[in-house]
This record gives structure tokens, sequence and C-alpha cells, in this order.
RNA sequence: UGGGGUGUGGCCAAGCGGUAAGGCACCGGUUUUUGGUAUCGGCAUGCGCAGGUUCGAAUCCUGCCACCCCAG
């Protein structure tokens, strides 16, 4: 089969995944063009500075293979399907995953949107993660272990998939790497992007600060003793240490302290002392709905593989309906930190079926 | 006021004549497309203040200051 009439438009970020997934489509035959997305714009200076870079990476490796490179700003898409929600699960005393919602509405829907106006068949990103399209459409891990991100993309449902690429997900990050160096690629030493996709590395609790402002109650232990002041439940999560502003204590050991719990209601940050305190540990979560992949779901109850959060290998457990309409999750172990508003995400084998947000 | 005790970096805290442990906090790096975790590194020319003894003091002596406890 030939695919030199399928067009397939890559998400170019400006770093060496996209920039060899565009490299690969066009090795494989297909007509390829680049997209660099800006949703961010917000800027505060060094941000302005970062992307202009990213953009010029961008555009140096799209000259280099001589494809078109487009600019698109969905910059208000993003505020108000992904940004605006997170803020309200952050004043709900949440941790939401912006980056799950990022690929949900932006990447897979207005990036894929726009993308078919401008003719494309599939857009295919840099995201290490596989499709299976011999059985239905299944989305599997990334090959490479250490790198596989099909956790961020588990609530991007099957028609979206259905016209997806992910070149980079059959290969291992060193290889990447090596291709962008073999093919001289400006940035093929580019350091991986971390924080918030779009928005960049930040101080978090700061950024958070300059959309939430801040409600001060009391740092209280699992004893009752107030020992310190926070300036808001949203600056914190579960299981976090950073922050807290504890330091010695009379009467107490001289472990660390984290936030076990949030109590809403009286503003108060319940804190306990101990990386393996017992109150940072729980046998299992709820989530109100699940976002699977194929639609349907698998019978239930099933005993399958989830991870509470991106980097943790999947964690044996059972999956099935609760009494209230939900869904309930047991695992094998008890997990540590598990926060409400991250998402719990299910695996069979190498298969991701799809995930929901802890409630 | 009398008796006792304590004053070491932001906090807790070793040291008790030989030239400032450790932990927490904080800051920075690494890891990482969320948050968080983890990990590595940095962090008191000075031990309430002022004198004195000594080759040498946070450690001994004197005075002062502050705080705490018990009496009153």
């Amino acid at each position: 089969m030939s695919n030199e009439h399928t067009r397939v438009i890559v998400g170019m970020s400006g770093g060496v995944d996209s920039s060899v997934a565009a490299l690969l489509l066009l090795e494989q035959g297909y007509r390829v063009e680049g997209l660099f997305m800006k949703n961010w714009d917000e800027d505060d200076g060094t941000d302005y500075c970062t992307a202009m870079d990213d953009l010029a990476d961008a555009q140096s490796v799209s000259d280099q293979l001589g494809i078109k490179l487009h600019a698109a700003n969905f910059a208000a898409e993003y505020w108000d399907n992904v940004f605006e929600h997170f803020l309200q699960e952050y004043q709900a005393g949440r941790t939401p995953n912006p980056d799950i919602l990022c690929n949900k509405e932006i990447k897979f829907k207005a990036f894929l949107d726009y993308a078919q106006v401008l003719g494309a068949d599939f857009i295919a990103t840099g995201h290490y993660a596989r499709l299976n399209r011999d059985d239905g459409l299944q989305l599997l891990r990334g090959l490479d272990p250490n790198k596989d991100q099909s956790y961020f993309l588990h609530a991007v449902n099957q028609t979206q998939f259905r016209q997806a690429l992910f070149p980079v997900g059959e290969l291992n990050k060193p290889e990447v790497r090596e291709i962008a160096a073999e093919h001289g690629f400006i940035n093929k030493d580019k350091k991986d992007s971390t924080g918030i996709c779009f928005i960049g590395e930040r101080r978090f609790s700061d950024f958070l600060r300059q959309y939430l402002p801040a409600q001060p109650g009391n740092i209280v232990t699992d004893d009752g003793e107030i020992v310190g002041q926070h300036q808001g439940l949203m600056y914190h999560t579960i299981g976090q240490r950073q922050g807290l502003g504890i330091g010695g204590l009379k009467h107490h050991d001289e472990a660390p302290w984290y936030v076990a719990a949030k109590n809403l209601d009286s503003n108060e940050l319940l804190i306990v002392q101990g990386n393996d305190h017992p109150l940072l540990f729980a046998a299992g979560l709820n989530v109100e709905a699940i976002d699977w992949i194929d639609g349907a779901g698998p019978q239930l109850p099933l005993r399958c593989h989830a991870q509470i959060r991106y980097r943790q290998t999947g964690q044996p457990c059972v999956v099935k309906h609760a009494p209230n309409g939900g869904y309930s999750i047991k695992f094998d172990e008890p997990q540590r930190a598990i926060a409400p508003g991250q998402s719990a995400v299910f695996y069979v084998g190498e298969r991701c079926l799809g995930g929901g947000v802890i409630t």
C-alpha cells in the first residue's frame, strides 16, 4: 500500500519527539506538513521567549525536512476548555491533571478539527504510545516503558484516535535522539519539556496564586495540634511534602511532614509525619465516570492494573460498579497519596482501556 | 522579689576546653509533558550580650539581658 496520497499534519512542538515523528512519516511516504501550536498567551516575558525558541526549532527542522509549517493559536479554546476547569478543580480542593484534558480538548479536538480544515487525513504527534488498528482500535503503551505516555491519552476516544498516528511510539527515546542526531536536527540534545503542556515549568503555588487568591487557615496534625498556617488549601496536594514550612517541632521526631487530607469546611490542612504514615495510604478509590476508549468498556468486575499517576508501574486491582453509579477500584496493595482530581488509568497488559477522575 | 532552669543558623537539637553533629524548613540541580513523590547539592568565621582565664572557649569565671518553671 502506498501513503503518497495520505496527508498528515504533525503537531510540531519544537522538541525532538515530534521532529523525529515528522521525519519518520516522510520516510514512510506520507505527504507531511507541520503545525506549531501556541495555546497560552498569559505571557510573563520569559515564556514568550521559550515559545519563540520552540517555534524557531520547529521551523528549522521543517525547513530541513522540506515540509510546510503552519501555525495556530488555540489559546481561547485552551482557556475555556482546559484552564478554567483546571482552576475550578483547584478551587474545589482537588488536584487536576490539565494535560489529560489538553489532549482530549486541544490536541485531539481543536488541532484535529483544524487539520481537517487544512485537508489532512491524519494528525500525528510525538507521543510515546501505540495504536493497534487490527482489532477495533486499541491504545497501547509506548514501546519504551520509561517514556510511555498512554496515561495522558486515556481520555481521548477511539473516534479521535482513528485519525491519529504516533510514529515514535514504536521507538525508545535513545533511538529517537539518535535519529535526530543522525539528521543533525537542531533540537537533538534539547531537554525534554516538563511542566503543564503549553504553559511550561513554573513555581507552582506562585503560579496558582496568580489566579486563585490566598485563603489562609490552620495546619493541624493528626493529633489535632495546630502547628502552622497555610495560605490556601489549593496550594497543597495529598502526599505533598514541600511548601508546608513546618520545621523542627518539640516532642516530635525528625521525619518530614506530608499532607494527608484537606478539610474544606474548616479550611484546615491535615498533616502527618513520615513518608509511610498509614494515613497516607488507601486500599481503594472511586471514580464517578470512566472514559473507555472503546466506548463500551469491558465486562465488570475486571481484574487489571491501574495507575494513579504518570510514571508509576501499573498496580494490580479490581474495577467494579459502585452502588452510586460510579466505579470503585480496590487495589491488591494500599496506594500512597491518592489525590482526588487526579486520574486513575486502567490497563490490561499493554492495552490502555481508559480512565476516570478520582473523587 | 526569692529559688531553680534555659539561652547554638528560620525551627528542633548534639556538643560541656581543642577549634560548630544531625534532622526539619528553605534554596538550587537531577528525575518528569499535570500536581506530587524520590534523589543529589547548598545553607552558622560563629554558639543571648560584654568582659576575663587559657596556647586555645559554644564549652571555665564574672557581670548584664531575655525567656520558662516553682514559690509569692
